[in-house]
DNA sequence: GTCTATAATTCGATAGAC
DNA sequence: GTCTATCGAATTATAGAC
């Protein structure tokens, strides 16, 4: 009388790709149910249920929740690093190619807000052994990316090499994150013109930092 | 039996200057109030019981738990606001005065950590009408200080015209913002040694920028 | 502090793919 | 037969009420 095991038995109105595997949409009803209502307020049974599949399949698949947690956003990343390795490669003026890096940045962390967010939210919590792991596991890998990009043209001679990489990097960084978390109040600030012009704004931010840190 | 209305009654074991007034211990019971449970938790009862008046008075001094809730944070920029004027009064090379804002910016969020992470915690809330009044009302001020300075020295000859000297604030605030919400965990992002070295940080902070927006 | 509800996690078994 | 995905039931941890 039951389902066949392998066939999800309902997913409660949500819709997933076709032929997506119980991983698969596992991982996008965990997605939207933390986003939704953060880490610790989302239930695996609930995840489980919207994505149709048993609850204890959840710990077939990720060994706990926050191994599960760890990889929705991971996943995130995953998608960025694809992008983050095309920019990377085309070879270019160090300019372009940082003027690049940070506008497909800010896409993406739009694109995902949601998950932005809760990434987000799990930093502003003070001692939060999670934000360690995420840091460490997940954010990690991409960051080195563009700190490595840096670093490389500082070898080739285009830029300072007093300036340590991580650093110019994590300021590109910062000022997505900062147009991201306050892009509704920036454009309160007297003179700045850009809140409505994310295009612009990486632009003149990969402009500065670049000038700054370049060979002169 | 009571006692007389003009004295405090008892503020429940806190200590307030001496000498202050009901108005200044209410903005100091609010700030901790606000800081520690966040502004809807946060109730008028309690914050009048601890600052050791009555509740109508909180109403005579603020119209509004909003209006109190501002009058903290207010009261944050203000002091910050008189080191602004200090650190930008000094003429010296304005690398150094960049240096010298960005390194007393950040001790002020960390010193007032409570009250910023409340501020952060409000400009993260989508579409907060306070975080608009916090914006425009009390943070444009210092805001305009700072951006103020560098189109005068744009004016000067000593930086570049085409950049918005709003946008190289707000690149300056943003690296501030991000090491005061991440602290804990930038430590684990490969490369990245300035963690724990905040004044190593804004000083690069301010000299990236710099070179970025000089004339050249 | 105990009691209880809820949620996380583990266990054992089944069904199908190779 | 082994391997993997699945499920239902049983077990533990946790948080809140009393």
């Amino acid at each position: 009388m039951t389902q066949p095991s392998h066939v999800p038995a309902s997913t409660q109105g949500q819709d997933f790709p076709d032929g997506s595997s119980g991983r698969e949409r596992l991982l996008i009803a965990a997605s939207r149910e933390f986003s939704e209502v953060g880490f610790s307020a989302a239930s695996i049974a609930t995840i489980a249920l919207k994505a149709g599949v048993g609850k204890s399949t959840v710990f077939h698949h990720f060994a706990s929740k926050d191994e599960l947690y760890l990889a929705v956003i991971n996943q995130a990343a995953q998608e960025f690093g694809q992008q983050l390795d095309a920019v990377l490669s085309v070879s270019q003026d160090p300019l372009q190619t940082l003027e690049n890096f940070q506008a497909r940045h800010l896409e993406h962390i739009e694109r995902n807000a949601e998950i932005a967010r809760l990434v987000l939210r799990e930093l502003l919590e003070p001692g939060s052994e999670r934000a360690v792991s995420l840091v460490r596991d997940v954010l990690s890998a991409n960051f080195s990316r563009l700190s490595g990009f840096i670093a490389e043209a500082a070898d080739r001679g285009l830029i300072r090499k007093d300036v340590e990489p991580a650093s110019a990097a994590l300021l590109m960084l910062s000022a997505n994150v900062l147009f991201f978390q306050a892009r509704q109040v920036l454009a309160h600030l007297p003179g700045f013109e850009l809140a409505d012009k994310p295009a612009d704004w990486t632009g003149c931010v990969a402009d500065i930092v670049f000038h700054g840190i370049e060979q002169s």
